[in-house]
DNA sequence: AAGGAAATTGACAGCGCTGTCATTTATGTT
DNA sequence: AACATAAATGACAGCGCTGTCAATTTCCTT
């Protein structure tokens, strides 16, 4: 288990050091023989480049750092993992950062990280993606990032890689679909005023009922804050309006979990006295009872994809790259038609 | 935001880069006025050491991985926070690793692993630290590595930091719990095979039944493996025997989740009909209808001692590390006392 | 106060790689 | 075939730190 240096696979192929390095590095002005011979060598002696070397001769630190603010166990479990795996493929590493998003210090923070974990790129979450004082000073800085789920494109002058779900329009089809059931009066719970995929999300729910002729009433929508506790306070107020309505729409899972407590604990069953239907499919949607119905957004993929086009963008930083994931629809039992 | 390097401390301090190393590793022979100097200078220069250029120096690369297999994302998400947040504050990364338990070549991964990622240290989880012969390939390489929640002491000739909780004890509280309550008849999930963690539980609850006279009935007793969809098939063998028990007790919340499931989709009512507890004390236990009554260990607590010990370890190996960490039994709606 | 041991400090090489620039080799042109 | 130009390769310095070992200073003895 001796360790394997430059060194070794350039006397192997027979060629000095920073050809076995231009050939590692994917760097042009090779010759297709010496390549191949390079490349043999490698695969024979089972070379790995010295990460911390690399770090420390170039200035690519093969480092991503992934920056999140208390996010859902399951969202960052989920993304993590797709980033690690594009990262392992491409020999990048990963660190995780927890910032928080609310103190002033956010930027010195962010400048401190870098700075001290040497990271090549930063993916952001929500809601930091949605921090525009936050985007325009890695823009400003001009350090390579990609945004996950940021505000709505036009707003920012970002051109670095984008991730996003079109979220006003996953909501306007999960609307309809409750309206198609029949339900007249649909509930909304918000998501976290901070996040602007809350907002979009809120529009989809606006854009549905106007779609189909109904009124956006004031009574039925309540702020949440993506919390549980929140969802409990939110549905609380909801289902206190009258007339009460049949059906909720919370923006994300961990809420609709909370409004399915607050029904049943009113008395009223679900679906029967009132359809409820979450955002995110948790496995907490599928564990609950009864089955939650919910959006399901592609996580880990966002997190490959978000890896993938950061780390082409390190490479060479090119504008405009812009990624709308599918989502889907998930029909459960926690919904039903209006009898 | 320029980059400080040992250089610009060691000229401000007025001593050598030498010095300043050795403040910095903390080292002996210093003297106290001469380590003040360097620790003011770097305070005001805000120096920090290049990662990189430590690893590539030294022996030590300030890395340390936290390997994985499966688990749930809850428990991952809080035990690696811990195991940053500990990171953080001693100067070290974490890097984390997704590992097959099942797979035949886990320890060529595992030592491709090491060598790759130069960490120097491993902090293993169960299932993972339950795997004997991986945990004797890493003492006889004499790697450095935490074990989170191994298989009982003794068994192995490991000796170095070990956490774990008192699983047994902690089932064995929890079973007392119900008996008092009344309950004779007590259905038991078991944990996953290959956790010796689940094992232990186990003894937990035969030993509760024991002391109380009351006899182990293996109709009542079904096999896990930790997820929700083998506590589906585990709780329909367990309800379907005659008499059907009156609690019923999983080892992990998925589990329990799973058993309220099929208690409700059988027309029986929690806990009135069925008390259910689980083990854990995930976000789900508190957001499921009812509330579950279920056993907290404190998993993030855990990640900061794995992480604390297994740095402590790499500095100076010394043996007989081994922390007992407490449990609570939380208890909520979904138990209650026989009628 | 001289001599020796112990504590403290520093000079210097080198970890494994990349960037720069010089050198060699291949390709094209007339 | 001789030359110009482009492509391919290599020599060498140096990234920021630690390990080794030698030089210096301090502290005890007597």
């Amino acid at each position: 288990m001796r360790k394997i240096t430059i060194d070794d696979v350039a006397a192997l192929a027979e060629v000095s050091i920073k050809t076995v390095s231009r050939v590692i590095n994917r760097e042009p002005n090779v010759r297709k023989t010496t390549r191949q011979k390079v490349l043999e060598a490698a695969r024979q002696l089972d070379y790995w480049p010295n990460v911390a070397a690399r770090g420390l001769a170039g200035k690519n630190s093969y480092l991503i750092g992934l920056v999140y603010d208390n996010p859902s166990p399951s969202y960052l479990a989920n993304l993590q993992t797709g980033v690690l795996e594009t990262c392992r493929e491409s020999g990048y590493g990963m660190v995780l950062y927890s910032l928080d998003s609310q103190k002033s210090n956010l930027i010195a923070q962010t400048d401190e990280l870098i700075i001290q974990s040497r990271v090549s790129g930063l993916i952001l979450t929500p809601p930091l993606s949605d921090n525009m004082e936050l985007v325009q000073h890695l823009v400003a800085q001009n350090f390579a990032h990609a945004l996950v789920s940021p505000p709505a494109f036009g707003e920012t002058k970002f051109d670095g890689p984008v991730i996003m779900l079109d979220d006003r329009l996953a909501v306007f089809e999960m609307t309809n679909y409750l309206i198609k059931a029949g339900h007249r009066r649909i509930g909304f719970i918000k998501g976290h005023p901070q996040h602007s995929a809350g907002l979009r999300r809120f529009i989809g729910y606006c854009d549905a009922l106007n779609a189909a002729g109904l009124a956006v009433d004031d009574q039925i929508i309540a702020q949440g804050y993506y919390s549980f506790d929140s969802g409990l306070s939110a549905t609380q107020k909801i289902l206190s309006a009258n007339p009460r309505p049949t059906a909720l729409f919370s923006t994300n899972d961990d809420m609709a979990a909370a409004a399915m407590h607050t029904a049943l604990d009113m008395g009223l069953k679900v679906p029967d006295d009132l359809s409820v239907v979450g955002f995110d499919d948790t496995p907490l949607s599928r564990y609950i009872w009864p089955p939650m119905t919910t959006v399901r957004q592609p996580i880990r993929d966002m997190g490959h994809k978000a890896a993938e086009k950061l780390i082409t963008y390190i490479h060479e930083p090119k504008k405009g790259q812009q990624i709308v994931m599918p989502f889907e629809l998930k029909i459960r039992s926690s919904s039903a038609p209006l009898i």
